[in-house]
Formats: C-alpha cells, sequence, structure tokens
DNA sequence: TCCAGCCACTTTTTT
DNA sequence: AGTGGCTGGA
C-alpha cells in the first residue's frame, strides 16, 4: 500500500490499484484516470511480487491502447514488457494460435482476412454456388457469419428456422471449408479458433489457466459474447480477473458488445469487490455537471455520478444555425477565435494548439461541409476515420502478391492480383480455371497446370512469376523484397504511368519505409516467440520463428495503420463521436444535434437504440476539459436533399443552468422566418420549402394538434393528398404521421409544413 | 478484354 | 452529392 508508486492516486485508485488477489470489477467514468489504474495495478503486482511478468495478461481492444499501456508501463517499472502478453484481443489470438497452429488446425502460414478480404472471400463464393445475390447479399452473409461467430457459434450451433436462415448457414459452412482450404482466417475466427482449442483441450487450457496469474481488462463493456467466453477459459482457479469498464460508455452493441457482460461478470466469479472511480480529472463542472445531467435520462445503469473539485469554467455554448454551411461557418469562426486567444497567452480562454480543438459528429457524411469551412478559412484540419494506409487499393495489391508468395493456397489474394495490373486474363480465362481448381479439389494456384491454351499461357506466366518473385527474394531483406515485388510485379510501372497515380506511387514507396521501420522497430518473430516457460513444446513448435515476410503481413492485418493524413502538422482535429472515445480536448464542438441525426433515425426504434444514442452523447460531451460547444442546424443537406430539423432532445435533457443559449431557444424554423432574428446570419435565410421530414418519436399521444385529428383529409403542396395517421407534440415540435397517396408515409413538422385541410 | 457510363447505396467501427 | 460496383459497347 506504501508503494510510491500509488503515492499520487486518490483512495478509490489506490483501492483498485492494490487488491489483494481476487477478481474485481472497476467502474471507471470518463476521464477518471482509468488507463493510469490499470497499469499501476500492473507494476504494482510486479513490484509487490504478486507475479512474475510470465504471469500477466492484459487484454485491450485497439492497438493504441495497448501500445499506451506497455509505454506507460516501462516508464514506471524497468520491465520486459516482451515477456507479459499485452495486446488486443485479436493481436494475442494471433500469437496464441501461431504458437499452436499444428493444434489448431492451421497451416504455419496461415494469412489472416480483414473485413475486405472476408467479403471478398464471400462474394467469390456466392458465384461459385450460384446464389442470388439479391435475396442473399453477399455484405449481409458476410455480416452474417462474423455475428455467428462472435456469438460463438459454428454452423451445427446456429438454429436455423426458417429457409433463409438454413441457407445462410449452408453458405456459412461452405465459407468455413473454403478459409480453411486456403489457410485463412478471418478476425472473428482469430477469437472462435483460440477459443474453441482452450476449450477441447484440457491439458492446454490448465497450462495457460496456471501460468496467468492476473487477467486485466480494458474497455470490459465493449466485449462481445466470444470475448467474455474466451476471457473465462483464460481464467483459472488461481487467477484473478480485473475488468475496467464504464456501462455509460457501451456504444458498440450495433457490433455485438454486450453491457451485459458486466453483470454477468459480477455474478459468474462472485466478484467482491467493484470499485466505483467517481472522481473525474478532465473537465469542468459545467460540462460534467450536463454529462451527468443527460446520462441520468437512461433506465439502464449500474449507476455513477462524476465529479470535478475544478470550478464550474465557461458555461456550455448553444448555437443554433440557419444551415449546414453556417453552422460550420460558426464552428470554424469559434475555433480559430479560441485558437487566437490561445496565441495571445490567455489559457483559460483559449487553446494552446488547433489539434486541442475536436469537432464531433455523428456520421461521417457531415464531415464534408466542416471541411469545406476549414479549407475556406484556411485552417489546418486533419480528418480521422476513412481508408487507412493497409487498407489501401494499391498496398492490398502489393501485399497480395506477397501473401500470394507466402501462402499460395490464398485464393482470395490470388484474385486480388492474378490480373492486376491487367495481363490479358479474363473472366473467362478464370472461370476455366475455377472450374478445373474445384474438380481436381486444389488450389487456383496449383490448377494452372490443368489448363491448357491461351488461358493456360497467360495464368502459367503469373503462376511463373509468383516462383520466381520467391526465389529471387529468398536471401534478401523485408524491405528489398518488397521494393523487388513491386517493380517485377508491375505494379509501380503500372501506376506511373496512370494519370491519377502519383499518390498511389507514393503510398508504395511508403510501404517499403514501413517495412524498413518494422524490422528495426518492431523487431520480427516477435509474436511467435516460445514461451518463457517452455511448456507444450513436445506438442507445437512455438520455437519456429516466423519469417520477416510473414510477421509482417500479419501486422499489417491486425494493425491497419493510421490513415496518414498531414500527420505532424498542428490541426483542427475531425472525427464521429465514435472514433473520439478514450481521446480528450481542450474544445470540443458537437455539430449537427438535430433530431435524426443524433440521435440517429435508425436509432430510435427501440428503448435500447435510443440508450445508445444518448451513452453516445455522453461520450461526446466528457470529452471537453475546458470549453464545449453544441450546434445545431434548421436546414441540412443530406443526400443530395435539404432536410428540416428538428433540435436534439438531447440539448433539452441538459441543465439549464450550465448552458448558454447563444441564439435564443426554443426558436422554430417558422418563428426565425417571420422575425429576423438578433444575430446576424451567415448566409441568406435557404429557399422556403414545405417539406419536413422528422422522425417518429416514441410515443404519439395527443388527439388533436393545431387544428389537426386523426384520419383527416389534407392537402400538402408538394405531396398532394393524405390522412393524417398520427399527431404527437406541441407548439414548434409538432408533428404529423401522414399517408400520402402517392408518396407513401411521412412525417412532417407542423412549423414547417404547409397544410390544407380538405 | 477493357473501359466508360449508369445505378443503387448511404450510422456508428476495431480487429 | 459522392462513391463503388456492375453492365454493355468498342
Amino acid at each position: 500500500m506504501s508503494s510510491p508508486l500509488t503515492q499520487s492516486l486518490n483512495p478509490e485508485q489506490a483501492r483498485a490499484t492494490t487488491l489483494p488477489n481476487e477478481h474485481a470489477l472497476i467502474l471507471a467514468g470518463a476521464g477518471s484516470g482509468k488507463t493510469r489504474v490499470l497499469t499501476t495495478r500492473i507494476a504494482w503486482l510486479l513490484q509487490q511480487g504478486h507475479v512474475g511478468a510470465g504471469g500477466i495478461l492484459a487484454v485491450t481492444f485497439t492497438n493504441k491502447a495497448a501500445k499506451e499501456m506497455k509505454l506507460r508501463l516501462t516508464s514506471m517499472l524497468p520491465v520486459n514488457v516482451g515477456a507479459m502478453w499485452i495486446g488486443t484481443f485479436h493481436g494475442l489470438c494471433n500469437r496464441f494460435l501461431r504458437a499452436h497452429y499444428k493444434l489448431a488446425g492451421l497451416p504455419q502460414t496461415f494469412q489472416i482476412l480483414d473485413t475486405q478480404d472476408q467479403l471478398s472471400a464471400v462474394k467469390r463464393l456466392c458465384k461459385q454456388f450460384n446464389i442470388d445475390d439479391e435475396q442473399y447479399p453477399p455484405k449481409q452473409l458476410s455480416w452474417f457469419i462474423s455475428a455467428c461467430k462472435d456469438d460463438g457459434k459454428r454452423p451445427k450451433d446456429v438454429e436455423a428456422n426458417d429457409s433463409a436462415t438454413r441457407k445462410k448457414v449452408e453458405l456459412y459452412q461452405l465459407y468455413e471449408e473454403q478459409c480453411q482450404r486456403e489457410g485463412v482466417v478471418d478476425f472473428a475466427e482469430l477469437m472462435l479458433r483460440s477459443y474453441e482449442l482452450l476449450r477441447d483441450n484440457d491439458e492446454l487450457r490448465s497450462h495457460y489457466q496456471r501460468r496467468f496469474q492476473h487477467i486485466l481488462v480494458d474497455e470490459f463493456q465493449d466485449t462481445n459474447k466470444l470475448q467474455y467466453a474466451w476471457l473465462k477459459m483464460f481464467a483459472g482457479a488461481s487467477s484473478s480477473l480485473f475488468a475496467v469498464g464504464d456501462d455509460d460508455q457501451s456504444i458498440y452493441a450495433f457490433r455485438g458488445a454486450r453491457v451485459g457482460n458486466m453483470a454477468d461478470f459480477v455474478r459468474d466469479f462472485s466478484v467482491q469487490h467493484q470499485i466505483k472511480l467517481e472522481q473525474n480529472y478532465r473537465s469542468y463542472s459545467n460540462i460534467l455537471d450536463s454529462a451527468n445531467e443527460l446520462i441520468s435520462h437512461n433506465q439502464r445503469r449500474l449507476g455513477k455520478n462524476l465529479r470535478t473539485d475544478q470550478g464550474a469554467g465557461e458555461p456550455v455554448r448553444v448555437f443554433e444555425a440557419t444551415g449546414d454551411l453556417a453552422e460550420a461557418k460558426w464552428v470554424v469562426d469559434e475555433a480559430r477565435q479560441l485558437y487566437r486567444e490561445g496565441q495571445n497567452g490567455d489559457s483559460t480562454r483559449g487553446v494552446p494548439r488547433r489539434s486541442e480543438i475536436a469537432v464531433l459528429y455523428r456520421s461521417n457524411a457531415q464531415s464534408r461541409v466542416i471541411e469545406t469551412a476549414l479549407f475556406n478559412a484556411g485552417v489546418p484540419y486533419r480528418v480521422y476515420g476513412g481508408l487507412r494506409f493497409f487498407e489501401r487499393a494499391e498496398i492490398k495489391h502489393a501485399l497480395a502478391y506477397l501473401r500470394l508468395m507466402e501462402n499460395p493456397l490464398d485464393d482470395t489474394s490470388f484474385m486480388r492480383v492474378v490480373n492486376f495490373p491487367p495481363r490479358g486474363i479474363g473472366a473467362r480465362s478464370i472461370e476455366q480455371l475455377q472450374d478445373a481448381a474445384r474438380s481436381a479439389g486444389v488450389s487456383l494456384y496449383s490448377a494452372v497446370h490443368h489448363i491448357t491454351g491461351k488461358a493456360g499461357t497467360n495464368i502459367g506466366g503469373f503462376v511463373a512469376k509468383i516462383d520466381v518473385l520467391r526465389e529471387q527474394t529468398v536471401s534478401l531483406s523485408l524491405s528489398e523484397t518488397i521494393k523487388l515485388v513491386l517493380e517485377h510485379s508491375g505494379l509501380l510501372e503500372h501506376y506511373r504511368t496512370e494519370r491519377e497515380g502519383a499518390d498511389r506511387v507514393e503510398n508504395l514507396e511508403e510501404l517499403v519505409n514501413a517495412a524498413e521501420s518494422f524490422v528495426t522497430i518492431e523487431g520480427f518473430g516477435k509474436e511467435a516467440q516460445a514461451l518463457p516457460d517452455g511448456a507444450f513444446q513436445q506438442a507445437d513448435s512455438e520455437d519456429e520463428v516466423m519469417s520477416p515476410l510473414a510477421a509482417f503481413l500479419t501486422h499489417a492485418a491486425l494493425e491497419a495503420g493510421d490513415n496518414m493524413a498531414d500527420a505532424g502538422q498542428d490541426a483542427v482535429q475531425l472525427m464521429t463521436v465514435h472514433a473520439s472515445k478514450g481521446l480528450e480536448f481542450d474544445a470540443v464542438f458537437i455539430t449537427g444535434l438535430e433530431e435524426g441525426l443524433f440521435p440517429h433515425e435508425n436509432s430510435q426504434s427501440d428503448a435500447d437504440g435510443l440508450e445508445e444514442e444518448r451513452r453516445l452523447m455522453y461520450v461526446a460531451i466528457t470529452r471537453a476539459r475546458k470549453r464545449l460547444y453544441l450546434t445545431h442546424s434548421q436546414t441540412r443537406l443530406l443526400h443530395g436533399q435539404t432536410r428540416y430539423g428538428i433540435k436534439s432532445r438531447f440539448l433539452e435533457e441538459l441543465p439549464e443552468e450550465c448552458l448558454r443559449w447563444i441564439t435564443p431557444k426554443n426558436q422554430g424554423f417558422q418563428s426565425n422566418f417571420n422575425t429576423p432574428s438578433a444575430y446576424k446570419p451567415y448566409e441568406d435565410w435557404p429557399a422556403r420549402k414545405s417539406i419536413s421530414e422528422a422522425a417518429p418519436s416514441l410515443a404519439p399521444k395527443a388527439s388533436d394538434v393545431q387544428g389537426l385529428q386523426k384520419g383527416m383529409k389534407v392537402f400538402h403542396t408538394k405531396f398532394g393528398e393524405g390522412a393524417v395517421l398520427s399527431l404527437e407534440g406541441a407548439g414548434l415540435d409538432a408533428r404529423a404521421q401522414i399517408n400520402f397517396s402517392r408518396h407513401g408515409t411521412k412525417w412532417l413538422a407542423l412549423s414547417v409544413a404547409k397544410l390544407t385541410v380538405i
């Protein structure tokens, strides 16, 4: 307890950090020093001699978090982080499967399919079996397969009561066979295969259970069913599972995360100590109180209230714009002002760097307007999200050549580059090859010998080229190998002659650099090195070190890299709310706070969806340290159409005393239009339209709203005749659901829509 | 076989 | 509006 490691911790943090060897759940609110507690606990356990480095298993969701944890640990203690298992779920599964590839039934050179690869594998499968892709869209199939695996289900475990599901399960089965034949695993398979291996192999399981005395999990609220089961497999009778999470920040239910794992954990492991970290070190109280008040509207919570010792700080500013461009311009002006004040040395009002300003939005489509405004104002910015380095087409092409050299069974990679750059191998030749491969039961690569004629010659040339590349590079370094492949594959040449290919050539050159720094910084083969205690040598060959190329390919699949846009320059940060999780900024702008957008219309149908949206808003608010701005717009261009938005309900759920409305509150579009407002708009009012499509809210109730009643026939200037289905809200928020004879059912805001009773 | 133009799609995302 | 995938003509 008196360790200097824990001296600067508050009592709750110190208690969590120094818990005895037992299972524990730490409810760590936003900005409460969660990562600090996690790393300090590991350091403390090691320092007190409770466990050796080899006995630690620490799991995170992102590579960034894993890296951060390792970095902080090395700064706390002189410790060999390589001896600990610290990494992402998938990274650790990879390490595990590489060590026991034989037991797992995988080739040593197994390749990892990312989401794109998985989709193309599914498409190939569907084509082969003549699946109607209208009825079974490959994307959905791919999603279905991943969802089954995330649920821990093999095809035989999936309950199929209708013919469509039975078909999907059948395809899932075929997909599995295809992957197995080709020696590839997708992301979910990494998890499921490791889980099953542990479950079914008693000797292996007890070995690992004895080994890992302390298992620590970050962001526990984001674990899915399989990940929780996986953790349970590793946790033996003498292991302690230390889970850190925040149910209020669970925003990934849509991809299978189960907040319920927190309650299950408490029950399954008879957790004695649940410690709440409620002291927030990040935000001023106006911001924190807003977050607390907002999240209190959620019913299903474990319950937690953040407090701060910092003062009230600036009020949260709310701005209503007339249009999305005006909104963006206002944000940019305000951001510049903050930066200017920071430059003048005013650290309470301004921000020292542009990178301390974040502009958040609910969906990616909203970034464009903000980018335009920033660009026009000459403000440097950086957009997160979008394609990352290893996901770019040219990089994936290059990697496909490399993967094929490493594992000729990989048909996905074969298909990607067999005719890229174009070398006269068309659909017919490919079909011939696929038929031959299928009837001989071999890979496309080895089926080339069965093909004769022109197709045979062309494809034969391609295969020969791969063989030659493999031989030529056998004694070359990794970066030299890649350089040679880029030249001899014709990829560089192809992009050099392409009009818009300069960026792609640059990226390919960057790939060579990435390989160089991978070897020097990361070392290679690290993932597959021997277990320290040397167990299981009889069963598997943990001592066989991966080739640098194999390690690099794994790295590329598991860590897609940054999107490398303007790194280095001090720039305003643009990202979705999801992407902002785990980050913090001096100033945060949350934009597009309109019904249907945030909360998003697709999430409003059920209460759970709405609660997740609210948690999303909670995450967004708690990113801010000093200044928080909330903006919404009366009109917005979305998918090429003007939409009229209603102010988000979340704005109403914030404590009034923390807010300052820059524009008068409760001004609907109508009243603004009639009474030119006190503030000066950035642009002229948009041409008036009489449509407003608002999302339905949860419970329609009112029977008579603004002279309308259910069942009335109405006329609308654009949609024509219709019947009122339901009514809700009052005053400026009043809405009517109307079934138009020619345009279907729509929700209209009565303050905007021009309706006549007929 | 290749390229151009047309059509459908559009919440959030890590590995 | 913008993009990615697919079809049909050269």
